[in-house]
DNA sequence: AAGTTATACGTTATAATATAACAAATATCG
DNA sequence: CGATATTTGTTATATTATAACGTATAACTT
């Protein structure tokens, strides 16, 4: 996974050091949503007096290159899903996708996703009044399958099963 | 507006009172986002000693009641430009509705939608994977009609022209 | 009206998130 | 190599938000 996001890099001309490749590691091993001071503490564990403009400056590089995305009602930043899938990757353009994300206040996890339907609507929407979108946050907050039907997974973050 | 927004609590059975008119006040009166910081100054005109809690409280009434909305990218409040319409105020239900908000990177300008399209397009692509929604968060970065166009309105909060 | 409960507000302190500014190190390219 | 651009280290501070607890006000019940 993270060869495959420093071969991307590689293509674009963009450069994955070590710092950013550990952060992006710390983001991609949560697996779910993590804010910018958890990851500065594991961080620490391999870069000693890391601070926070260590680990900002590299999630600011991580979201330009569409590696990671931030969730605005969480405060937190997740791995992408797509951006290393064939159809989305590519070496040049505006990296960072449109994408929609499912939070769930259950079990906590965050379901990316990327749906041509929702941007359609929103453009559709904007272009009538003139507006020309740059960017898109949309977060859906409620229950996955799992915790509605009562078999909850809390996949937390203090691990409680 | 006050007057409409005082109505719609009474009807509800919640209260309206003097300090959350005022932070309403100074919502409305901006006609842009507003920080919470921002409000708190102006709060203190006529609240000499106010602190945080007291907007944030004011601020957490006001979203409960649908009376504005947080611009989650921006960590700032508008006023929303639907709950006193005829067709959206109700006694009961959940207070706030589901809106889009294109915020323009010129003029810092904020359009409040209320797009049955999105939220369609949103909820269908959920419901295929079993998530149900209880709250979302549509927000477009970009560029208005006018800023695109050259005739660029800079009501900013610095009132530069 | 008096007593009781619930709601709202005042106050102090602190948590959590994010950036400014500048110096030192490292990579890139002619 | 030497000039240039990029990245990182470091210190300090800005911005946004909440915890905790006591007091005041409103609402409800006898
Ligand atoms: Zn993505
Ligand atoms: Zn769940
Ligand atoms: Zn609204
Ligand atoms: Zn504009």
């Amino acid at each position: 996974m993270l060869d495959s996001a420093e071969r991307l890099c590689v293509a674009r001309g963009s450069r994955l050091t070590e710092l950013r490749r550990l952060v992006l590691g710390l983001v991609l091993d949560a697996g779910r949503p993590v804010g910018a001071y958890d990851l500065l503490d594991g961080l620490r564990a391999d870069k000693k007096g890391a601070a926070p403009p260590t680990v900002y400056r590299a999630l600011d590089f991580l979201l330009e290159q569409g590696l990671i995305h931030k969730i605005q009602r969480l405060s937190a930043f997740v791995g992408c899903t797509h951006v290393l899938d064939a159809s989305h990757a590519h070496a040049g353009g505006c990296h960072p996708h449109a994408a929609q994300f499912l939070i769930c206040t259950g079990c906590g996890q965050v379901t990316e996703l990327d749906d041509r339907n929702i941007v359609h609507a929103l453009v559709d929407a904007t272009r009538d009044i003139g507006f020309m979108v740059r960017q898109s946050t949309v977060e859906a907050e409620g229950l996955c399958g799992a915790c509605r039907t009562g078999s909850p997974v809390p996949a937390r973050a203090d691990g409680a099963p």
